[in-house]
DNA sequence: GCCGTTTTCGGCCCGACTGTTTTCAGTCG
């Protein structure tokens, strides 16, 4: 059992209860689902050593959660969440991914039209059965349409930060065999990209059936596609397939590159070899049927005459003729940075006190945390007022005392409303070391409109960084509409810090923008947005992103001292 | 169903937006 199918789970429940107008006991299972799914534990170990009472230790778990966890790991089953189930037989999750689709509109649909699955939901919007009910319309049968559309396109793909933990476990339990000299993972996930279809590992060993044994038979392996003793293929739990691959030593660098990509990368790195009378495939670098390189990567890229290159980067962009005139970037690091500026406290509704917050960051080498509740108009969320601000700020200013060669950062993550206004006052915010804007309402203005709401609120000398420039959530919502170049434009001349938000399903700006945002000269910060503090490991995330996007240190403000960091901001 | 520097019971989950409706339900953050 992992984590991660719990906190689904529990995810399922909350969006059943919702059906059942059970809103209050709904919240609690998203909040216990939320929890689970960045606890850093197992949750199975945490209930072998301590049983339901260590399991109620964890935030939002109390008695009634805690002994259903516990029957899922006794029982693999939670008798609640069946009964659930089969009083509405329907894919919800999958229904509800659609946007707009919520659980009242899935129960509606399978109340009057049988509706259970995406495909009968496709076919019964073609059919035009869905607009005639009381409740839906026109619009809302082409917006199902539209969601299934867009649901198709990222089939089969998986967000980078949903499988990450799972494939390092995996890539942890390779490494700890004593059959095993080396192992890594290849392919887009060692290029970060934001999402990916399966995973590509390799390994070095001389025992490669031992391997591949332990490999098929991982507790949270679901099916086994192939098990050989050069290729194994398994469909992981969690719906993604891995594939492990048992290399010779002396081709291990070369696979590596060859596994790594991408197709257009290698397409380009091939003809490079040959143009110098080589050959490279994914057992080395060959002259005539002699093998010149292969071992390590580096020996690979240097015996065809390229400078080693950030996997990140590896995407046919540029980046192999840079290679040729030894030009490549020193690409940002998660070893340059100093601080997490983008965090929420409990006083917005997070889950950690300022305090803990600031000693995980301590602890990850940080100078800094930036604390950036949000602010009023954002209900929900717990947004804090001015005068809530204040008596944060007090809390923060007493904790500094404490602390020598660390800061806590006062800061916020106001809201830009419809006419580029900011939610609270001027006076409240210039106070604050620093201020974050963002757009949490009226995503879906007119283009020009609201590039025009983001310039308004760039001009307000308080606001120092734009906190997740486009909106998207991967998969899921596309971006605003902006003018991109304006607002980067914008970002320069009012002297405001992009952000490149690590959360899992947004990573905004994306690689491309950063690019873009670089050329502009538009310096950017990476935060992570975490709610709890766990979610403080995103940062590495979010430094894949800016690798992508061939960002340096010196373009990214949160690898500077205190000193520096603050001189990026308005006085 | 969870939680407690307001409480072991009674709060918690508000407001905008959209697409439906003629006053509102569902969704989203």
């Amino acid at each position: 059992m992992s984590n991660k199918e719990l906190s689904r789970i529990l995810f399922s429940i909350a969006k059943y209860l919702e059906m059942e107008e059970e809103s209050f006991r709904s919240v609690a299972y998203r909040k216990a689902s939320r929890s689970i799914s960045s606890l850093d534990r197992s949750v199975e170990d945490i209930y072998s050593e301590g049983g339901p009472e260590a399991l109620k230790e964890i935030p939002g778990v109390g008695e009634s959660i805690a002994l259903k966890i516990e029957e899922y790991i006794k029982t693999g089953k939670i008798k609640y969440y069946e009964e659930l189930k089969s009083k509405t037989p329907i894919d919800l999750s999958e229904i509800i991914a659609i946007e707009g689709m919520g659980p009242k509109k899935a129960k509606i649909l399978y109340q009057k039209l049988k509706v259970k699955t995406i495909s009968q939901l496709e076919k019964a919007a073609k059919g035009h059965l869905i607009a005639p009910l009381r409740g839906f319309g026109e619009k809302t049968e082409l917006n199902i349409l539209q969601g299934i559309e867009f649901l198709k396109g990222q089939k089969g793909r998986f967000l980078l930060g949903e499988v990450y933990p799972i494939v390092e476990d995996v890539l942890r339990g390779l490494r700890s065999l004593r059959e095993v000299e080396k192992a890594e993972v290849a392919g887009s996930f060692r290029r970060s990209k934001e999402t990916v279809g399966d995973i590509d590992l390799l390994a070095v060993s001389s025992e490669p059936e031992k391997v591949m044994e332990y490999f098929a038979s991982q507790p949270d392996v679901a099916k086994v596609w192939g098990k050989g003793l050069t290729k194994s293929s398994v469909r992981m739990a969690e719906g993604f397939d891995m594939d492990l691959r048992v290399v010779s030593r002396k081709s291990y660098g070369a696979a590596l590159q060859y596994f790594t990509g991408s197709k257009e990368h290698n397409v380009a790195t091939r003809r490079i070899a040959i143009s110098k009378g080589l050959k490279l495939n994914e057992y080395g670098v060959f002259k005539g049927t002699r093998r010149i390189a292969g071992e390590t990567e580096e020996d690979v890229y240097k015996a065809i005459g390229l400078q080693w290159i950030p996997p990140e980067m590896r995407e046919n962009q540029g980046e192999v003729e840079l290679a040729l005139e030894n030009k490549i970037p020193r690409v940002v690091d998660c070893k340059d940075m100093r601080g997490d500026l983008h965090v929420h406290s409990n006083w917005d509704g997070g889950n950690d006190p300022i305090e803990v917050l600031a000693e995980v960051a301590k602890k990850m080498g940080y100078e800094y945390i930036g604390i950036s509740d949000h602010t009023q108009y954002l209900k929900i969320e717990h947004g804090l007022d001015e005068a809530q601000l204040a008596k944060r700020d007090l809390e923060i200013d007493k904790l500094n005392e404490e602390y020598k060669e660390f800061r806590i950062l006062k800061g916020c993550e106001a809201n830009i409303l419809n006419h580029g206004e900011i939610d609270i006052k001027d006076e409240a915010l210039s106070k604050l070391d620093y201020v974050i804007a963002g757009i949490h309402s009226s995503m879906k203005m007119g283009k020009a409109e609201m590039t025009e709401r983001i310039i308004t609120a760039m001009k307000n000398p308080n606001v120092d960084i734009f906190s997740h420039p486009t909106g998207r959530l991967i998969n899921t919502r596309d971006e605003y509409q902006i003018d991109l170049e304006k607002i980067l434009r914008a970002a320069k001349e009012f002297n405001v810090v992009l952000e490149i938000n690590a959360s899992i399903e947004r990573l905004d700006l994306k690689d491309e923008y950063i690019k873009r945002a670089k050329k502009a000269g538009v310096k950017m910060v990476i935060g992570t947005d975490a709610h709890i503090k766990e979610e403080l490991n995103l940062m590495r995330l979010g430094v894949a992103q800016a690798r992508r996007g061939w960002a340096k240190k010196k373009d990214i403000i949160n690898t500077g001292s205190v000193e520096e960091l603050l001189n990026n901001f308005h006085d």
